[in-house]
Order: structure tokens, then sequence, then C-alpha cells
RNA sequence: GGGCGGCUAGCUCAGCUGGUUAGAGCGUCUGGUUUACACCCAGAAGGUCGGGGGUCCGAAUCCCUCGCCGCCCA
């Protein structure tokens, strides 16, 4: 407040400041945007240094990708929060990028190739890289413009792409460094392979999906002839790969049959009956077909017990030339039919059963995953984990809601070894080089010229990629400039929140943690804020395929980015999934459009007047109340923003300014605008002290139109953006005078309630006689003005008794009672059965209180303050009582 | 099979560590061109908080159990 002696003296008589009459963010949005762009209000400063800082990186959208209502909630939070901390006077940075997505991008370049007549093969790697960074770059600017039109107060300055020369710096070294350190490892595993996208994917990409299927029966004839074993499975077409067949050891059926050999249907491959404990005796006939090649668990007795892997499989999902030649070529599909068919004709066919089992699917493009035999990458995920639990439990990093540390330490105690070889062309190159001489490997930070086994130069960098979420997992650090010693680095790590949906907590959040822990030393953050999803109406993901997708740019372009950020944060309970529409988004652009009028009405009766010094004006008892309620306001949105309760912060800036500025104050400022040259002064003083405090307290929700207004003030700062979050000051604060007002609401209330039932217009004035005593008394004759005014009265005045006259309404509040005239007669049949409406409510309630304290635990039992709370309400609800019979008299007798 | 979340006004949802007459927005109804706002104002109606049981003086809130709906992990 220190400051505003500096506009005390501005211009003496002040013109108005015409804002437009129609409220229109279209005409400012853009504008404002820019204009924090240019003043570099994003940007941390150099001044920071030392503060407390506040940081976040974005989770970066995928390049490639149309920002979606998903993108909308989680940045319009990130803001709402960098925004806060920024005016709280934090050192604030906001770091924006992108993902370069490998699978989905390498899919948009392949289509768009397709429709160009030709493909990714035919134009090879090098073409093709060159054509997905043309398409990249493409998209990176759409990208970037869609956050830019949300509002989000990120530093571009900094941005960065997973693929760009430093972060792909920070994957080589996180993967020599890995290396080196035994924690990445090369093999030949089963892997989950998608045989569309052709590539491994990791465990967690794999979507399991719960399908109908058949459990068919077939036999197997042992080879020496003594009978056969019946065997039951999901996918048949397997068998033309399988090496044993497995029984329980201790299963009386089958004890006979350990050792033999079968004879393999189709193939005429024999294979041996072996015991595994592994076996489910419950399960189908209790002999299980071996397929270790394609399935996980008899890839383990497999390994158990020596049998050979038969790959039947190619790349695409076909069968290979390890099968009988006739079904060479067939999709699993028809290859199933077909095994079907020809065992059918076999005579080993027995049955089949419906079966409902889960099915693995590709998470990007949604085609059944085949366990298949691979060369792949992984890293070794244990000692990792181990850290990052550890992180967590020592209370390192803290979960809100609270609920997702089980899901989280969960994930990490059962972790399982992560794929991270793609089998894709974008991405970044595997850092290890193959030596066609000796056979050596050369693991490297820069490209090798040579082997560093035996020095020959023929040499090869292995042909795949790593995943995504490899490089996604260093986006905290890398982003900084890591591995380099940048001043960022030192300056903004570890970062302070993530948020981010519950949907990545693995692929992404916990891969970050184990990362940051292993080459920071500290966890990437100490806050992680999980959203909701944000789903139709209906409660249903939106997504591309249903076609239920609301785009946020749409919402833009209709209500303004404002409306769309005050919306969702005003929806976003606490980790609770957003269901949105359209309409939704009404609710802020309401909101917007009331803080337009509002400020537009108090800037148009700007003219004339003269700028006072705020802290030197004389308070009036509403003057007070304002003040104590901003306090309130100020409190709730500080506290509920510290703890990410962002709905509850929404609410509060909003109940402030519609409800108590809006409806009360601005109205019962009217009185003063109408009044003299001095209180006129007086009143503007405060209107606009109050509304600029206003514009800060909703800037966070409502950046755009708060920054708009606040430019149009007649003294204003730079940006509304760097302006100081409104705090509780106690000298504001005012607990009396909000009792009193509230009493004074209460009456406005109680007389408005009557005009209402009684249909006086508007216009009409009417007779008020309020019977009440002491300082209620007191305070209402000091608001007289201040009520008639509100509730449409001609003349209020004060009795110690109830007036006897015709055509009186009454109604009892706390403390008093009221009279309202009316002019025309009262139809008294209907006034009395409103009142003994009003009283079997009250008497219901009395009932229950009286019953309470009746209860001689309660009052033994229950805190002092509790029991004397029912014990003032009894009397309250007595004389309430008491009054309404009074009335109901009243009108019998007239 | 294990775990998590939801079930509160016609609709969408708030309601923190148990104690006001259970709230908001939308919708509904009544009345309004109060020179900021009809994207508005004033007023009203509408809920035995999914069922059952328990703990407690007191439960929408804590515990158990059942029922749907959704998600995650096997």
């Amino acid at each position: 407040m220190n400051t505003s002696r500096a506009i005390c003296y501005a211009p003496r008589h002040m013109k108005a400041i015409e804002l437009s009459k129609a409220f229109d963010p279209k005409s400012y949005e853009d504008r404002v945007y820019a204009s924090w762009i240019e003043k570099r209000l994003f940007s941390p400063g150099a001044k920071g240094q030392g503060k407390k800082t506040f940081v976040i990186v974005i989770p970066p959208p995928n390049v490639t990708g149309v920002l979606h209502m998903g993108h909308g909630l989680n940045n319009s939070l990130q803001d709402i929060e960098i925004r806060y901390h920024r005016m709280i006077g934090d050192d604030t940075l906001w770091v924006p990028g992108c993902d370069h997505a490998g699978i989905a991008t390498q899919h948009v370049v392949e289509k768009k190739l397709k429709k160009a007549g030709t493909s990714r093969t035919e134009i090879g790697r090098e073409r093709f890289v060159e054509e997905t960074w043309k398409v990249t770059n493409e998209h990176h600017d759409i990208i970037v413009r869609q956050l830019k039109r949300l509002g989000s107060s990120c530093d571009w300055d900094r941005e960065r792409f997973t693929l760009d020369e430093g972060l792909s710096k920070a994957v080589r070294e996180v993967f020599v460094s890995l290396y080196e350190k035994g924690l990445i490892y090369r093999g030949f595993y089963l892997v989950n392979w998608c045989p569309s996208c052709r590539t491994a994917i990791s465990d967690d990409e794999v979507e399991h999906t719960e399908t109908k299927g058949k459990m068919y029966h077939y036999s197997y004839p042992l080879a020496d002839g003594s009978g056969s074993v019946v065997v039951a499975t999901t996918r048949p077409e397997t068998m033309l790969g399988d090496t044993a067949v497995a029984v329980h050891p201790d299963d009386e059926r089958y004890k006979a049959l350990v050792g033999k050999m079968v004879s393999l249907p189709l193939t005429g491959r024999e294979i041996p009956v072996i015991a595994d404990a592994q076996i489910d005796r419950e399960f189908g006939t209790g002999a299980v077909k071996v397929t270790p090649a394609h399935d996980p668990v008899d890839n383990e007795i497999g390994h158990r017990h020596s049998l050979k892997e038969i790959n039947i499989l190619t790349p695409d999902g076909k069968l290979n030339e390890n099968v009988p030649e006739a079904y060479r070529g067939l999709t699993v599909t028809k290859a199933r039919a077909r095994v079907i068919e020809d065992l059918k004709a076999a005579g080993f066919y027995i049955k089949e059963e419906d079966h409902v089992h889960q099915v693995g699917h590709c998470y990007r493009c949604n085609t059944v995953i085949e366990p298949y035999l691979s060369d792949q990458w992984f890293v070794k995920m244990r000692p990792l984990a181990e850290k990052a639990l550890k992180a967590w439990e020592d209370g390192k990093i803290r979960f809100f809601p609270q609920r997702w540390e089980n899901t989280y330490s969960g994930w990490m105690r059962n972790i399982r070894d992560w794929c991270i070889s793609r089998q894709l062309w974008w991405g970044h190159r595997i850092p290890v080089w193959y030596c066609k001489s000796c056979g050596g490997m050369t693991v490297s930070r820069t490209d090798p010229t040579a082997c560093v086994t035996c020095g020959s130069a023929d040499i090869a960098q292995d042909s795949d990629v790593l995943d995504t979420w490899f490089s996604s997992a260093l986006w905290p650090f890398s982003t900084l400039g890591w591995p380099e010693k940048t001043a960022d680095l030192a300056r903004f790590y570890p970062t302070t929140t993530l948020i981010t949906a519950y949907d990545i907590i693995f692929f992404w959040v916990a891969r970050m943690i184990m990362m940051g822990l292993e080459f920071m030393g500290e966890v990437p953050f100490s806050d992680i804020y999980i959203t909701g999803l944000v789903r139709d109406k209906q409660g249903r993901k939106m997504s591309k395929s249903l076609g239920n997708g609301v785009d946020p740019l749409e919402i833009i372009d209709e209500y303004g980015a404002d409306a769309l950020k005050f919306t969702l944060a005003f929806l976003a309970a606490q980790g609770q999934d957003v269901l949105f529409d359209k309409d939704a988004s009404k609710l802020g652009s309401r909101f917007a459009n009331k803080i337009w009028n509002a400020s537009r009405y108090l800037l148009m009766n700007l003219e004339g007047r003269m700028l006072l010094d705020p802290a030197a004006v004389t308070l009036t008892e509403v003057d007070r109340w304002i003040g104590h309620r901003l306090n309130a306001a100020a409190l709730t949105a500080r506290r509920a923003l510290e703890e990410y309760r962002f709905n509850e912060a929404a609410q509060a800036v909003y109940e402030f300014i519609w409800n108590d500025f809006c409806d009360w104050y601005i109205e019962a400022a009217k009185l003063s605008l109408n009044a003299d040259d001095a209180e006129k002064d007086r009143i503007v003083t405060l209107l606009l002290s109050l509304l600029e405090e206003s514009l800060r307290l909703a800037h966070p929700f409502l950046p755009l139109i708060t920054e708009e207004i606040y430019q149009t003030l007649p003294r204003h700062g730079d940006s509304i953006m760097t302006q100081p979050y409104p705090v509780v000051e106690p000298a504001r604060e005012a607990p009396e005078a909000q009792a009193r007002f509230e009493s004074l609401q209460e009456l406005v209330r109680a007389v408005r309630t009557i005009r209402s039932e009684f249909t006086v217009p508007p216009d009409a004035k009417v007779d008020v006689t309020v019977v009440t005593e002491g300082e209620t008394r007191e305070g209402f004759k000091a608001g007289a003005r201040l009520v008639s005014h509100l509730a449409g009265v001609r003349r209020l005045d004060f009795q110690d008794t109830r007036p006897s006259a015709q055509g009186v309404i009454a109604a009892a509040g706390k403390g008093f009672e009221v009279f309202v005239m009316l002019r025309e007669a009262i139809d008294a049949p209907k006034e009395i059965a409103r009142l003994t409406k009003d009283r079997e409510k009250a008497e219901s309630e009395i009932r229950r209180t009286k019953d309470k304290l009746a209860n001689a635990s309660f009052v033994e039992r229950a805190p002092k303050e509790v029991v004397d709370r029912e014990k003032d309400k009894l009397a309250e609800l007595a004389r309430l009582i008491e009054k309404i019979e009074g009335y109901v008299k009243a009108l019998q007798t007239s």
C-alpha cells in the first residue's frame, strides 16, 4: 500500500475509462499474450537468484499430436500454480517442450508416405528420418501455438525437444553410463511384440483387455502308441512351435506319462512330457502344451527343462519357415482356423469351450501383442527401483492425492526389467556398434570409428532406437542442460512440482524419479499432482475413435482461454476425473463476463473523480466487511493452491468476486456513487483499490482478462503477472463488522423474500418496521439507508412492539422481527399456510435439538461449545416459533 | 484373484482431520428493460447423502458388510 501515495495526487479529476460494452475475449487474448512474450515476463529473470524456486517441467506433449482436453486441464493447472508462485515472489520457471513420440510419429509419417504412394522401406532410413523431421517441425509449430493460446506462461526461451542435440547427448550419457554400471544389457528374450508396429514394446505398454475366446481341447498321441494326452489351449496355432507337454509332478493322472514322448500332430515332431510344479492342475486338462518361444510362462518352463525354443512367427505376425509349408505365410488368425481344421481331420480334435481371458494389445495401435523372441536391450530396474522406493519412504516425494503413492510403491516393488529397444527409425539410435570382424561391441558416448576390441573400422551401429520414455525419463534435468553443469541446472534442479495424469505414472513419473536419483542424486521433484482424466458427460474417456473428444481450441474460440482455464480449475476436485462438455465452459465465461462488467462499471464512474490514498480513507462498516471478506478469500485461495486444491481456490475467488464484491459491495456502493463529491471520491478510491486486488486474486485463474483490465486502471504496474498475490492484511480483519453486516444482509433478504412472495414490483417501495433492540438495533439504524437502498424500502422505522396495522407481513430473523406494509389486502389463509410451514420446519428442528440436550451423555461428553451452541439454537428457535405464532394469531383476528 | 476410485438436489459435482437448518454450478419455477452485466438481478422449490450393520453423546464424514459403475495390476 505504500506505493499508493504515488496515485493519490495523480490527476485530480479523472476521466472515465471505457471498456467495451460487450465482453469479447477474442478482442484482447492474443494481444495480451503477445505483450507478455514481448516483455519476457515468463522468464525467471536474473534477480531470482537465492530466492525460493518454484519449477515445473511440462509433461511434453507428443509433437505430432493435437492438444486435447487432457492437455487443456493439465496445462491450465500448471499455469495456475506457476502464476500463483510468480506472484508470491518465488523464482519461478515453467519449462516447455515436446516429445518426439517414436511410434506415434513414425505412424504419422508412414501414413503420409503411403498416401504419396511410397513407403518407409522404399525411401530408406536416411530420407525417412529427414521426412520425419520435416513433419515434426511443422507439427511443432502447431502445438506450440496451441499451448500459447491456452495462455500458458512457460518460458519459451528454454523450450526443449526430446530429440534435440542437448537431450540426445543426455540420452547417450545415460545409456553408456548405465551400461558401464551393468544396469543396461542386451539379450535374446521373449518380449512383447506388436506385429503391426513391428517393434518390441515394454510390459507397461501392453494393455490387457478381457476378450471372449475359446478353450480348445485336443489330444497328442504318445509316440509309443500307448495312448494319448489331452491338452487345452486358447491358442492352438502355437502347437506348431510346441517343444514339450507339461504336467504337474504330483498329478496322479499323468504321473506315468512323464518322461515319455508324444508325437506332435501336423509336424511329425516328437516332444517330451515333462513335469513342472508351475503347472496348474485345475487349468484345462491339467496337461499343458509348452511353446517356449511364444508364451512367457512356457518360456520359463522351457528354461528350466532346457527345451528348444522354436519361433514360428515373422516380425509382421505371420507363420514362418519353422512350420510345415502348409501354414507358412498365414496370419495367426488364419493359422488357428487351419490348425483346428487339420486337427479335426486327423482325429485329434476333441472340443472347444467358451473362455474369457485377458489378451494383451498394443497401447498405440491396439493390435494383439505376440510374445516374441528377439535380441533386445533392457534396463535392469531393481537397483534403480530400490532407490526410488526409498526416496518415497523417506518422504522425499509426495503425491496429491496421496492414494497414488500405493500405485507407485506397488509398481516399484514388483518391477520388471525394462525393454528399451524399439525396431523403429524415429528416435535416439542406440549408441552401440557391432564389429563385423571380431563380433565385439562398442558402446560409446561419441560415434566411434573403430571397434574397441580389435580396432577394426568395419563396425555398424545398432539399427534400433530407444523407447521414447527413455528420453522422457531424463526430462527434469536434461531440459536444464545436463550433462553439462549449467547454471540452470544448479538453480532449478530439483524442480518443485509435477502435474500430470495418472495414466503415465509408470511410463513417466516413476522412471523420472529413478533416473533423477541415479544421475542427479536427488528426486526430480517433491510434489506430484496427479490429475484425473477428462471425460465426456457420459463418463467415457475422450478418444479419437469414439469421436467424443472436445477440442480445447474450439472452447477457446467460443468462450476464451480464461473461461476454459477457470472452468477446469473449478471442476478439478483433487484427482477426480473431470466430466466435461462444451457447455461447462459457460461457467468460466459467465464469470469472466461478470468481472468485465463490474470493472466497466467502476471505471466509468471515474469521471470527474479524484483518487485518494486508500490507506487514509475512512472506512464504514460495509467497507470493513468487504476487507474482511477479501482477507478470507485470499487465505482460502492461498491455502488451497499450496495444497493443489484447485477447485477450492477457484471457488473462493468466484464467491468473493461475484457474491461479496459485486452483489453486495458494489450494490451498496451505488449509494455513495450518488452522494456528494467527497463521498464519491472516497468510494471510487476504495472500489478501485478493491477491484485491483480482486484482479490480482483472480489472475492465476483468468490471466488474460485480468491483465487486460489491469492495464486500463488509472495507475498500474508493468503487468499484473508480477504484482503480489493478495495477503491477509491484519489491519483488515474485522470479524465484528462481518457479523453486523451479515445481520444486515439477513434483514435485507427477509424484506426481499416478502416482496418477492407478494410480487411487489421492483420499483415499488415498501414501508418497513423492524422490531429489535440493543446492538442489533444500533447496527440497523446505522445501516438504515443501506437497507432501504438494497431492499427497496421507503420508510424504515424501529419500534419496540409489532405494528398492528392491516396488510402487514412479518418475518423473524436472528434478533429481530421485520414487518413489511403491503398496500393491498393479504390473502390471510394463504399467508397462514406459509407461516405454518415455517413453524413446522422450526418445530422439527427444535425437536431434534431438544432430544440432543435431553441426552445426558451428550451434555456430559460433547465439548462445551457444542452444547452451548445447541442451547442457543433451542432458545433462538423457541423465540422464532413464538413470533410466528404471534403473526398467525394476528392474521386470524384481523 | 489383489488393489483403488465413485455411488450426495432433475443433471454434473464440492463437502479437509466426525459437531451450523448438507452446499455450488446448470436446469426448473416466480417476478424483473433497478443507466455494469438478460453471459444479468431478486426470490423460491428440490436431498431419509447406494443398502444394511457397527463405533460414538453425535456419522454424508470413521469401521465392517453387501450391491451396482469405472479404473489399475496379476
